[in-house]
DNA sequence: CCAAAAGTGTTGGCTGTACACCCATGT
DNA sequence: ACATGGGTGTACAGCCAACACTTTTGG
C-alpha cells in the first residue's frame, strides 16, 4: 500500500509502525602504497569509544540520501565529483531501532585533505588488516569490497581513484591492490586500451630513473560500464 | 561517525536530525503467457486514490527489513522461500520526508494465492504496459526490471519463476518473456546444461499433442552465481 | 498423415590467458 | 655498466553465435 499522509504521533504508534532514526555511512577507499585502505574515524564519544566506526551520521531534515552522502564525503575528504553510489542498506546494526543506508566512494589519495578535528579523527586503515570496529561496520567494508572487486571487471570506477593523468603501471598497480594479486602486464594493458575507456594523452611522466612512461587518462569521469 | 545513543526528540530536533517514516517497497515478479508481470496494487485511499502502486507499507517497531519484505511477500502472494532481494533504496519517491527501501522478488505464478480484500486490490500488470502509478512506482519498477534481465545473465535466479519441475522450453520462456526477445534452442540448452544449475529428473511432462518434454529441476532453490 | 513442439552438432569468430625479451633512462 | 621500470606479440583454448533438420506424440 505504500506510503500515505502524514499521520498524527498518535496515529503512529496505534501503527506500530513509528517513524526511525536513519543513518548515513559511507566507505570511502583509496588506494596507496599499493594497499587498498579504507577511512575510519576513531570515536570519542560512546557507545564504542576509542573504537574505529564509518564516516556517517543521522540524516537530516528534509535532506536526500545521495545529499547526504556527497556532503559527509566532503566533510571528511574535501572531494566532490568523485565516484559514489549506494551500496546497501542495514537494519539491526546497533542496538537501536536505526536503519543504516551505506554508500560508498572511491578518492584518489593525493587530492584528499582529511578533516582535522580534536575528537572524531579520521585516518586511513588497511582494508586487509582492520582493527576492532563499532556497530557491525566491518560487514559493511567487507561488503563494499567485494562491490568494488567485481565492479572494477565491468566499469570504469578507477577513474576515481587516481589523478587526471597516469600511467598503465599506475592503473595496474590500483587493480593489483583491489584485487590482491598480480595481473600480466601485457594482458591488463591490451584489456584496458581494447575497452576504450581510456586515451594515450602524448605527454610523459619522467620520475625516478627510468625510462618515462606515456600518460593516459580516462574518457569519462564519470561511471561506465562496459 | 555512525549513530549514537537514543535520543530525547529535543536532542533530535536540536540537531536536525529527526526520525523518519521508513517504507518498504517489494517489487514482485512472475512470467505468465510469455509476458513479464508485475504485482500492483489498486490504492483506495488517498492520496493517489485509484492509481496503482506497489505493495509495501510502513516498517513496524523492531521489525528488520528483510522480515517486512518477507511477510509483505507473503501477505500478498501467499508464498515464502522464493528469491528476495534488496534492490535499492529511495529518498524523496513521495511529498512526504520519508526513505522507501526496496525489495524485489520472483514468484511462480501457479504457487501464488494473490490476496482478497475490499479494498487496496492486488493484481498482475505487464510489465511494458503499466498503468499510471502512484509515487515514483514506475522508476522503482523499471530499476528492478533491468536488476532482473541483469541478473537472469550470472545467476540462477529463475528457479524461483517455476514450479519444481519443468520443461527447458518452459525456462527458454521465461528467458525470453524476461529479455524480451528470442533466444536460439540450441545455444539456450547448450548453456542452461553447461552451467550445471539444473539436471534432469528422468521423469516426462506429457501435455498436448505433442513429443513429450524431459522434466529439469534447479540443483539449488535459492540463489546462486555461476 | 498432419500439426506441434522436442530434441540435437558443427563451424567460425572472438576473447582471454599464458608466457619472455628488449629498450630507454638516470646514476 | 647496471639497475629500474616501460613497453611489446604470439599461440592456444574456451566461449558464444549462427544455423536446419529429424523425432515423437495426439488428433
Amino acid at each position: 500500500m505504500a506510503t500515505q499522509k502524514p499521520r498524527t504521533d498518535a496515529q503512529r504508534r496505534a501503527a506500530n509502525t513509528p517513524d526511525r532514526p536513519v543513518a548515513l555511512l559511507v566507505v570511502i577507499f583509496t588506494v596507496e602504497a599499493g594497499r587498498l585502505q579504507v577511512l575510519l574515524i576513531r570515536r570519542s564519544a560512546p557507545p564504542h569509544r576509542d573504537a574505529w566506526s564509518l564516516p556517517g551520521g543521522l540524516l537530516a531534515e528534509g535532506q536526500s540520501l545521495v545529499d547526504a552522502a556527497t556532503r559527509r564525503l566532503e566533510i571528511e575528504t574535501g572531494v566532490r565529483d568523485v565516484f559514489l553510489e549506494q551500496l546497501y542498506t542495514f537494519s539491526a546494526l546497533d542496538e537501536r531501532d536505526s536503519v543504516a543506508v551505506a554508500y560508498w566512494a572511491l578518492v584518489d589519495k593525493g587530492s584528499v585533505q582529511l578533516a582535522h578535528r580534536d575528537e572524531w579523527q579520521p585516518d586511513w586503515h588497511h582494508v586487509d588488516d582492520l582493527p576492532k570496529l563499532a556497530f557491525k561496520n566491518t560487514t559493511v567494508v567487507e561488503y563494499a569490497s567485494t562491490r568494488l572487486r567485481n565492479k572494477l571487471a565491468y566499469s570504469n570506477v578507477a577513474y576515481s581513484l587516481l589523478p587526471p593523468e597516469f600511467s598503465l603501471s599506475q592503473l595496474q598497480q590500483s587493480y593489483e591492490a583491489i584485487l590482491g594479486r598480480a595481473l600480466d602486464k601485457r594482458n591488463f594493458r591490451k584489456r584496458i586500451t581494447s575497452l576504450g575507456i581510456v586515451e594515450a594523452t602524448g605527454r610523459y611522466e619522467s620520475e625516478g630513473r627510468h625510462r618515462p612512461a606515456q600518460l593516459y587518462r580516462f574518457l569519462e569521469r564519470r561511471p561506465v560500464v562496459v
